[in-house]
RNA sequence: GGCCCGGUGGCUCAGCUGGUUAGAGCGCCGCCCUGUCACGGCGGAGGUCGUGGGUUCGAACCCCAUCCGGGUCGCCA
C-alpha cells in the first residue's frame, strides 16, 4: 500500500547534497536503483535525474518499524526519505559524485511499490533497442538518456537566449496547413467540418516564416515541429524538430554570420567546446571535387583526384568510354591499404556497386614498389607512372578509381571514402569539423519527372552573376543557398529566397509550372509579395541531429523522448492504429485497403 | 519496394557440419550477513528456441512463407 507525501517536501535532489551539507537533516525523494542488505543494516541508492545518493538504514537510526520497511525495498520503488547528511565512516565511494557523504534515514515513507523492471535501468544498456522502445518510460529513466534530454533542454534555452539577443522574435506557425507537394511526401489530416478536404503537416515552417518577412517582423526563429511522410533513418524520424529562423534585410554573410555566433555560443555552453570563428567554407563544385560530396567530412583527408586527363588516351576502355560519354574518371588515395586482402578489395568493389558503380579499378602499390593493379596491363608504363605521380601513391598504398557520369564517380568515391576511413579508423573522435557549403545548384535535372526540380525549394535565390544563365542554361545556374555541415552530417540549411515578382515567374517557369499551378500552390505568398516584400534570408537546423552530434549517439532516437521505429509507428502506443467507424463517418472517409496477391 | 543483419529463460548471449533431460552471466525468489557500493554465502524457480508449414528416424540448427526490430539503397524540394 502506498504512502502518502502529504507534510513532506523535497528539499534537495540527490547530488544537489555534498560534504557542505553535513550535519544537515534533508528531505530526498527519488527511485531505489539499488538496495544492499547485510543484515542489521541496509544500504539503498537512491536516483533521481540528477544522480546517485546513498541512504542508509539502521535500526538505532529509525526505529524496528522502518527497518522493516526498508528490508521490502526492491529497484524502482519510489520513496521518500528523511534523514541527516553525514561522512561516510567507511569507504569513500570515488564512481560517485555523492560518494563522500550519505543520509542516515530518521523516517521513510513507501510512495509506490514497483514491479521488477524487464530490463536494468543503467547506463550504457545493453538491452536491444526493440526492447527498450516497447517500454520507452522505463528507458527514459536511464541516466545517459536523462542527460542527453537535460543537454537536449539547455541547448534549446540556449538558443532562445541567443537569438534574443540577436533580435529575433519566437512565432508559432501552423501546424494544420494548406497542403504544397513539392518534394517529400505530407502528412494529411482529414476535415471534420469540409468532409473530403484535407489539411497538411508542415514539413518546414517555411512560406509562413517568409509571410512574416514580408509582414515586417524582421527576424523570426521558432523551435518548429516538423513532419515528412516518408522512410525513416538513423538521422530520419517522421516528426522531427527544426530550429528556424529567417531574416530580413541581409544576405548570405549576414545569415552566417549570426549562425556563426549561435553556434559558438551553445556548443561553449553546451558541452564547452570551443568553436574558432569563422568557419572554414567551400562551394559546393569544391566539396564534390574534393570529397565527392556536399556534405563531406573533413575530419580526414583522402580527397579524391581527378584523373581524367592523364587517363583520357590509355588503352584501357572502362576509363576512355567514361570519358566519351561525357563522365570523369577519379581516385583517391588509401594510404598504407596497399596490403589489403582481395577479399576485403573485393568487398569494397561491391560496396561501389551499391552506389552506382559498375566496377572498380584498383591499384595496390607492394611493399617493393611493384603493383598489383586490375588495369595495369592496359596503361604504358609512363601512363601508369603519371597516374601515381597524380594519386600521390608511395608504397603500401592503395588506389581506387571510379569511372562513370561524375554524379556517380563522386557519390562512388565520397561513399567509399567514409567506408573506409570506417573500417581504417581514420575519423578521429571527439572532433567537431564544421563546414559551410555555399553555391549550390539552383536545379536538379529529375530523370523520373523530365523536367528541373528545385534543390532547395522554389524560392530560392540565384546567383545574381547566373540570373541570366535562368532562361538559358538553367542546369549551371549556382543558388545563394548554403548548409552548415557537421563531421559529415548536414546539420541545417538555407538560402536567400528570391523576393522579385519576375524572377519568381522565371523560377516557377523553368520548373514546368503554370501561373495557374504556381497560384494555386503558393498563391498566398506571391499574394503577400505584391504588397512590399523585403530580402529575406533564412535558415534551418535539424535540431535533432545536433544534439545527435553533441552527445555522441548513433542515432536520432537517442536525443529524442518518444521516437518511431523503422516503420513510422510507436511500439509503446501502437500509433498509427485503426480508429472507430464513427470517426470515420464524421470524417466522410472510407476505407479501402488493396488485398495483396 | 530491393538488399543485408538479428529474433534462444526477465535481460545479454553461447549452442560445431541436425542426434540423449537446451547452457552461461546478470536479474528474480527464499534463508543468512552491521559498512556495502559489480556486496558476499547457501538454496531455488524460470525457456521447447518469433510464428506457421515442410524435409528428416530425429530440427534451436536445413528449406519455404510470415511477423517483429535494426542498417542501407530507392525516397527524403
Amino acid at each position: 500500500m502506498a504512502e502518502s507525501m502529504q507534510g513532506l517536501h523535497r528539499t534537495h535532489r540527490c547530488t544537489e547534497l555534498s560534504v557542505k551539507n553535513i550535519g544537515e537533516t534533508v528531505t530526498v525523494m527519488g527511485w531505489v536503483q539499488k538496495s544492499r542488505n547485510k543484515g542489521g543494516i541496509i544500504f539503498v541508492d537512491l536516483r533521481d535525474r540528477s544522480g546517485i545518493l546513498q541512504l542508509i538504514f539502521e535500526e538505532a537510526d529509525c526505529g524496528a518499524e522502518h527497518f522493516s520497511k526498508a528490508e521490502r525495498l526492491r529497484s524502482e520503488f519510489v520513496i521518500a526519505v528523511v534523514g541527516k547528511v553525514t561522512a561516510r565512516s567507511g569507504a569513500v565511494n570515488q564512481n560517485l559524485e555523492t560518494g563522500e557523504i550519505e543520509v542516515r534515514v530518521s523516517e521513510f515513507r513507501i510512495l509506490s511499490e514497483a514491479q521488477t523492471p524487464p530490463f536494468p535501468i543503467e547506463s550504457d544498456s545493453k538491452t536491444k533497442e526493440e526492447m527498450r522502445l516497447r517500454y520507452r518510460f522505463l528507458d527514459l529513466r536511464r541516466p545517459d538518456i536523462q542527460r542527453k534530454l537535460m543537454l537536449r533542454s539547455q541547448v534549446a534555452t540556449k538558443v532562445r537566449a541567443v537569438l534574443a539577443e540577436e533580435g529575433f522574435l519566437e512565432i508559432e506557425t501552423p501546424i494544420l496547413i494548406k497542403s504544397t507537394p513539392e518534394g517529400a511526401r505530407d502528412y494529411l489530416v482529414p476535415s471534420r467540418v469540409h468532409q473530403g478536404k484535407f489539411y497538411a503537416l508542415p514539413q518546414s515552417p517555411q512560406l509562413f516564416k517568409q509571410l512574416l518577412m514580408c509582414s515586417g517582423y524582421d527576424r523570426y526563429f521558432q523551435i518548429a515541429k516538423c513532419f515528412r511522410d516518408e522512410d525513416l533513418r538513423a538521422d530520419r524520424q517522421p516528426e522531427f524538430t527544426q530550429i528556424d529562423m529567417e531574416m530580413s534585410f541581409v544576405d548570405v554573410d549576414d545569415v552566417i554570420a549570426v549562425n556563426e555566433r549561435l553556434l559558438q555560443k551553445v556548443f561553449r555552453d553546451a558541452i564547452g567546446f570551443e568553436i574558432s570563428l569563422p568557419l572554414p567554407r567551400m562551394t559546393w563544385q569544391e566539396a564534390m571535387d574534393r570529397y565527392g560530396s556536399d556534405k563531406p567530412d573533413t575530419r580526414f583527408g583522402m580527397e579524391l583526384v581527378n584523373v581524367s586527363e592523364i587517363v583520357k588516351d590509355c588503352g584501357f576502355g572502362v576509363f576512355t568510354n567514361a570519358l566519351a560519354n561525357g563522365g570523369s574518371v577519379r581516385g583517391i588515395n588509401a594510404k598504407g591499404q596497399g596490403q589489403m586482402p582481395r577479399k576485403k578489395i573485393d568487398a569494397l568493389v561491391e560496396f561501389a556497386k551499391g552506389f552506382g558503380a559498375k566496377g572498380l579499378a584498383y591499384a595496390a602499390i607492394q611493399p617493393d614498389g611493384s603493383i598489383k593493379s586490375s588495369f595495369e596491363k592496359f596503361m604504358s608504363s609512363e601512363q601508369m607512372k603519371a597516374l601515381l605521380d597524380a594519386m600521390g601513391a608511395e608504397p603500401k598504398d592503395l588506389l581506387l578509381f571510379a569511372a562513370d557520369k561524375n554524379k556517380v564517380v563522386w557519390d562512388v568515391l565520397g561513399n567509399l571514402r567514409l567506408e573506409i576511413a570506417k573500417n581504417v579508423g581514420l575519423i578521429p573522435e571527439n572532433q567537431f569539423h564544421f563546414l559551410w557549403v555555399t553555391e549550390f545548384p539552383l536545379l536538379e535535372w529529375s530523370e523520373e519527372q523530365e523536367r528541373f526540380v528545385a534543390m532547395h525549394h522554389p524560392f530560392t535565390m540565384p546567383m545574381e552573376e547566373d540570373l541570366d544563365k535562368l532562361g538559358t542554361n538553367p542546369g549551371e545556374v549556382r543558388a545563394k543557398a548554403y548548409d552548415i555541415v557537421l563531421n559529415g552530417t548536414e546539420l541545417g540549411g538555407g538560402s536567400v529566397r528570391i523576393f522579385q515578382a519576375d524572377v519568381q515567374e522565371k523560377m516557377f517557369e523553368v520548373l514546368g509550372f503554370t501561373k495557374e499551378q504556381a497560384k494555386e500552390r503558393f498563391g498566398f505568398l506571391l499574394e503577400a509579395f505584391q504588397y512590399g516584400v523585403p530580402p529575406h534570408a533564412g535558415l534551418a537546423y535539424g535540431f535533432d541531429r545536433m544534439m545527435m552530434l553533441m552527445t555522441g549517439a548513433d542515432s536520432i532516437r537517442e536525443v529524442i523522448a518518444f521516437p518511431k521505429v523503422k516503420d513510422a509507428s510507436d511500439m509503446m502506443t501502437n500509433a498509427p492504429d485503426v480508429v472507430d467507424k464513427v470517426q470515420l463517418e464524421e470524417l466522410g472517409i472510407e476505407i479501402s485497403i488493396e488485398e495483396e496477391n
